[in-house]
DNA sequence: CTGATTTATTGAACTAGTTCAATAATTTTC
DNA sequence: GAAAATTATTGAACTAGTTCAATAAATCAG
């Protein structure tokens, strides 16, 4: 198992020494998942905490009518979990699913829980990686309010050029909130500047 | 001083014995607020992390055209702080200023390093309240995306009428991402429904 | 490789929400 | 308590983004 990757994640929240991050990774346990595949559904309760290590996941809604609203992409070195459902082992309200050929490094609910009570400083690690989350996520809603759809789409493409050339228009729109049909047209606009 | 609120506060995330929770609160000042007073403006470094116990705050970002986006209303039992500024003590990407006579407790970013330091179990407390915050910013934007401006609208003044009650239309529609003109047609639309 | 399914593009008609401007109501200030 | 300032309301004209429908392009399954 690889574990680099992660380690070199958590080594940019907190200074671990190598033996630390050998006990946490230790923890984690591997998994191959095929392309489509959902590794949580909604309603279900996510028992894992997983870090992916190569492919590409969406985490997403679906209302009634079946249309899809991308929460986000879980490329390499992003975390793929329901936090709600994984901490108070309750429904999820998300789904996650493989958009790609995946390899995921996950960790249980026990197996954190034992963790966090034999490593305190994880607790810490943890709390600054949620910490930032809280950031990241504040930032982008204070840009879904300022920015039209073509400044999302702009600055989606330019801030995760590895994930939009991976993922159809189609979850483009999804993710940006925006219709299939738009992206398109925004797509080319953007075409007929750049000649 | 009055230390209730922010022990109940605590209270509702992990369980905490009276001295520990007297420990913690012992860490805390009190501070009362002015209305339209600022207490943190953009690029000046965040020296706190607020508990609001009467009163009310706005966090808010304003483009060069003064136009403002509300990120949230902090009213009693919330926090106020920018999380990254305070942590990483860098220049703040938000404002956050009183919209009512208030009264918080904070504690300084030196008094919380201490604390995490003299009380471990500190760090879970906070990776708790993170984490459960993470999850509270992911489902407001979904909602941003799944519903109209009139159901957000709805959404707003039935979830939090504590809040909706004192704060003005203006600001509700900077909170919603939508214009001034636009919630009151909202709200004329609504009346005119309901007799 | 081929047929079947999904995705992307385009255009025309539409609508939710904006902009601008003017007036009324409310709040603030001294 | 009156003048000044800010906020709320309303309507008309506008625009960013949607919906629907049809065709083209790409991807998938066997």
């Amino acid at each position: 198992m690889d574990f680099e990757l992660l380690k070199e994640n958590f080594s940019r929240h907190m200074n671990l020494t190598p033996s630390e991050l050998a006990f946490i990774c230790g923890r984690y346990e591997q998994r191959e998942v095929a392309k489509g595949e959902h590794i949580l559904r909604k309603g279900e309760i996510c028992r894992f905490e997983g870090f992916v290590v190569s492919g590409c996941f969406k985490i997403y809604t679906a209302d009634e009518q079946g249309n899809e609203k991308i929460l986000y992409f879980a490329a390499e070195d992003w975390w793929v979990m329901e936090i709600d459902s994984f901490t108070n082992q309750v429904g999820s309200a998300l789904n996650v699913q493989a958009i790609e050929k995946s390899r995921i490094l996950f960790i249980t609910k026990t197996a954190k829980e034992r963790l966090y009570q034999e490593m305190p400083k994880v607790e810490r690690l943890f709390r600054i990686m949620s910490q930032k989350a809280v950031v990241a996520w504040q930032r982008r809603l204070i840009r879904n309010h300022a920015m039209s759809a073509e400044q999302r789409y702009h600055h989606f493409i330019t801030s995760y050029p590895n994930i939009a050339n991976r993922v159809t228009n189609k979850q483009v729109a999804a993710y940006l909130g925006i219709t299939q049909e738009f992206v398109s047209k925004i797509r080319k606009k953007r075409l007929s500047k750049k000649i």
